[in-house]
DNA sequence: CATATATGTCAACGAGACTGACATAAATGC
DNA sequence: GCATTTATGTCAGTCTCGTTGACATATATG
């Protein structure tokens, strides 16, 4: 790698800070979700599917709007992920009383199980980094990733619940 | 959201924190890609043309097999990608002197503004996080999202130059 | 000269996104 | 009570981008 300017030109460092942010979240994705998406395979669903199971099980009795809100797909792209995991038994939909258009999701045993297999992989590879580098480095991380987050779904995620709406 | 054990059982509050973590970094890598993958539609491109594009102007003069090792693709996959980028001109291929086998990748004109123009976005978006954190908190940002990284990989990304092997 | 390496390519396939159009049931507003 | 809106689902077609497997070519290397 050329080495221009080690020194002087702040602007340069600047840049040279943002490209190093933009790889670490291309290289920390990419492997976030590559454990995930080899124990899918063996089930043959994709990362769609483990979306969808994730906020689904998370957010016990959310509705197929709130869902399509979270993952900003289309609702057709949605249905066939859904519609498959709803035949093979991973989710059920009821019918929500107050409303009976609305459809509730949640996890049948099946989707549990798998929801906490593909979790706890997460977890693991997260609960490791956040040991190695320390609570304020945490906070830090924590804070950063809000921030790049569009403002009016920063809210989804605070301690307790990944809000629905 | 069902509160349960608000205080009290630190194993609970360590899940929610690990699920926390996950959600961020759905969320914020959505977002991140979300700008980007607007402009290039126009292009007729996309994410992975994206990517072809900043690490090839990243790392001018980078062979096919070590663009390979850091996208993780099949080289049919790049093959498709990259032979669309050179057709079009944003890439061109040079063969290495020292070793003719190899093809040497650069950005030629269109492909270094096209490049700029992405990541342009992608650091503005950055850039306003990283201001509104603040230094020590982009330095756990960091420090955590190395640790996600798999540690073969940690290396590549240090402050100037993303490395290629 | 045999083998390994770097690259490319053909073919087929699957996942997961999109648009557009249309259908149904239920809620809601006037 | 009827018109409209909302929530959901579905059919059909398309595109991107990943996969596997097989094979070809040029070059380097032991």
């Amino acid at each position: 790698m050329v080495q221009h300017h080690t020194r002087a030109n702040p602007l340069f460092l600047r840049e040279e800070e943002l490209r190093q942010a933009i790889e670490l979240l291309f290289y920390a994705y990419r492997d976030f979700t590559g454990e995930p998406d080899a124990i899918l395979t063996k089930y043959g669903f994709g990362r769609a599917h483990h979306r969808v199971i994730y906020f689904v099980g998370r957010n016990p009795g959310i509705t197929v709007s709130q869902l399509l809100r979270i993952l900003k797909i289309t609702k057709q792209s949605l249905s066939r992920v859904l519609s498959q995991l709803v035949r093979e038994e991973f989710v059920v939909q009821r019918t929500d009383s107050d409303d009976r258009r609305r459809r509730m999701l949640s996890l049948m045993p099946k989707g549990e199980e798998l929801e906490r297999l593909l979790t706890e992989r997460q977890s693991r590879r997260i609960a490791r980094a956040y040991r190695e580098a320390g609570a304020e480095a945490v906070e830090g991380f924590r804070t950063v990733l809000r921030g790049i987050i569009n403002e009016e779904d920063r809210r989804r995620v605070t301690l307790a619940g990944s809000g629905r709406r």
